[in-house]
DNA sequence: GAAGGATAGTTGACGGGTCAATTAAATAGG
DNA sequence: CCTATTTAATTGACCCGTCAACTATCCTTC
């Protein structure tokens, strides 16, 4: 599946099969998708938040988040309505089926990341952590 | 941008932020996706291949292989053919122009590369890519 | 208070990936 | 031989993200 290259080029061809490894994984485990779930547990630990806070928390594009809490809309886990102060904003809340849904999803997610971390030790975490941080910071500054 | 979390839900966060920024970076620097590279650069070290084989090297979808060439066959970097020994083969080569095109986009890749991991020793880079390869083995085994 | 600019959200088009169904060719097996 | 199966490639439909254009509301400021 690999040729022969540099040890660099490697971390790159990783990074990206880890990435297209991940997100199937995870949304066959936990029965959503990453990003969804990442929605949900925004909303989850908040009352009532308004579509672009929502936005910055998860940074991804707004016309993503409408697509997302319009499908969660429909399969009843969220409820939005009007900011009756300013009627350009949409605040966005989890129904009682949505806040009750989301606790088993969190077990799935928990279960997923413990399969994903077997076999590192708590120091090989925070090793990893740190390197994801430090690419991270090398990406924002190109 | 990230609330409240356990280190390890940080790590899958981490890993997911990471991924949001390298394809955009890479293309932005490169000039290409890391995808079609990643065909080009196949196509590189070998003469003419198979669709399919390129497919199994560079493991995605058939079909996105297919719209790939397509795309990559119109810019002028490859050309395809059927195998006249079974037709129901096409096999792949980069024309001349493709072939030194790949040059410099292969420069480009590396000074990306280097970027990314800019302030990595060797042994860092090392101990990264091991901790890669187990997620990565993590991931196969679910 | 009307004009102009910011802000929130939606929509459409597009790139990149998946899967499922289809076509065309090759290969077995009765 | 002729059917049945496998294989390679393509296509269409869908999900997920982006960007760009648009609408609607609010906020200035004159």
């Amino acid at each position: 599946m690999t040729g022969c290259q540099s040890e660099d080029d490697q971390i790159l061809e990783l990074l990206q099969a880890l990435n297209k490894g991940v997100s199937p994984k995870f949304e066959r485990c936990a029965g959503i998708s990453p990003t969804r779930l990442r929605l949900l547990h925004q909303l989850f630990q908040v009352e009532e938040i308004s579509q672009i806070s929502l936005q910055r928390e998860i940074d991804i594009d707004p016309a993503a988040i409408t697509r997302h809490l319009k499908g969660l809309e429909e399969s009843g886990m969220i409820s939005r309505r009007n900011n009756p102060a300013d009627n350009r904003v949409t605040l966005v809340s989890l129904t009682p089926q949505g806040r009750e849904r989301v606790h088993s999803y969190k077990e799935e997610k928990k279960r997923f990341i413990s399969s994903l971390l077997a076999g590192f030790d708590e120091a090989e975490r925070k090793t990893l952590e740190d390197m994801l941080i430090r690419l991270q910071h090398n990406i924002n500054g190109m």
